[in-house]
DNA sequence: GCCAACTTTCACAAAATTGTGAATCAAGCG
DNA sequence: CGCTTGATTCACAATTTTGTGAAAGTTGGC
């Protein structure tokens, strides 16, 4: 239980790491910059960086990170945060990221079903292809009902986790 | 029960939400051509479309069909199929579509926790930024434990709904 | 109310993506 | 075997996307 706070970070290694993070969030399809500034976000240890830190580390214009972050604010990917008595902005990820993203994210999951049924409609519901998207509606709203049971079920497991073994070195 | 079937197909309705159907999965991320494709298939009562016939439809030439149906392969969203005795290739959509999806993309789960770990280790398994990214990859082993029992739901709900009620009008 | 500190917007240039036509390749069938 | 149908590849042109610099907008604080 020592040892593993005061390693100096290897700058060079994690800005290395945080664009090849980026590179595979564009492979799943999310814009370039808004996926640098998503990863330079992840390894942070300070937890926020301002618009000015972003475009320093990132070597981007002030422009590319202001459409970046209006971006990944929409989606919901970060939070902006002003600190009182200043006027720049602090960029940041939300607590627990992926489940707080998921939660949000739930509205998507509606929009594809009713799109889906929309759809079941135009091609007839009694023909095949009305059969198939009447399905796949089906399905995201299965998982969209189940989907609340499985995050809750990760808040536990998260808890648990927290009370015993406070350290978690590995 | 009755006057569901024999409704006539309003091709160019169809088109159209299909093509709107495509322009969600682009702004979901995915390129253009595979996601018309997809849309092509989704809508299609005989279920399968030749390259041939996805170039008709879409108007596009039989390189781009080509490229979009190598994706689509390649990402595990449609199936080539070729009947023996012909030299044309077939494509559909897998059966249960998003189901079969999201299992195959188990494995992607399993990538992202994996490389969060590896981020973890770099940035410093102690650091903040360490603890929040070897959390994210908690996080995805949790959701790649899940998922089975999810999908494993759907499919008993899938079956139950077969049951009772084959026509499912509503 | 004016100044300064930041952020956003806009027009544009650079660069990456996409789709095309033509050529090449593969394979069933006579 | 060669012919014919169909799929794939390649170089290229066109379109779209991205990021930049400069100008304009906002808004705290004096």
């Amino acid at each position: 239980m020592d040892a593993m706070n005061d390693t100096p970070r290897d700058e060079r290694a994690i800005r290395e790491y945080a664009e090849g993070f980026a590179s595979n969030l564009v492979a799943a399809g999310m814009a370039r910059m808004p996926a640098r500034v998503f990863a330079a976000l992840l390894v942070t240890d300070g937890g926020s960086l301002t618009a000015a830190e972003l475009a320093e580390t990132l070597q981007a214009s002030p422009a590319a990170i202001s459409g970046a972050v209006r971006y990944l604010t929409q989606v919901d990917m970060i939070r902006r945060d002003r600190e009182p008595g200043s006027r720049r902005d602090v960029f940041r990820l939300y607590d627990d990221i992926w489940d707080s993203l998921l939660r949000r994210r739930d509205a998507i999951l509606r929009m594809w079903a009713a799109n889906l049924r929309e759809g079941a409609a135009i091609v007839g519901a009694g023909s095949p292809a009305g059969k198939r998207m009447s399905d796949s509606a089906e399905y995201f709203e299965f998982v969209h009902r189940e989907l609340p049971g499985v995050l809750d079920a990760w808040a536990r497991h998260k808890e648990d986790r927290a009370k015993k073994g406070l350290d978690a070195a590995q």
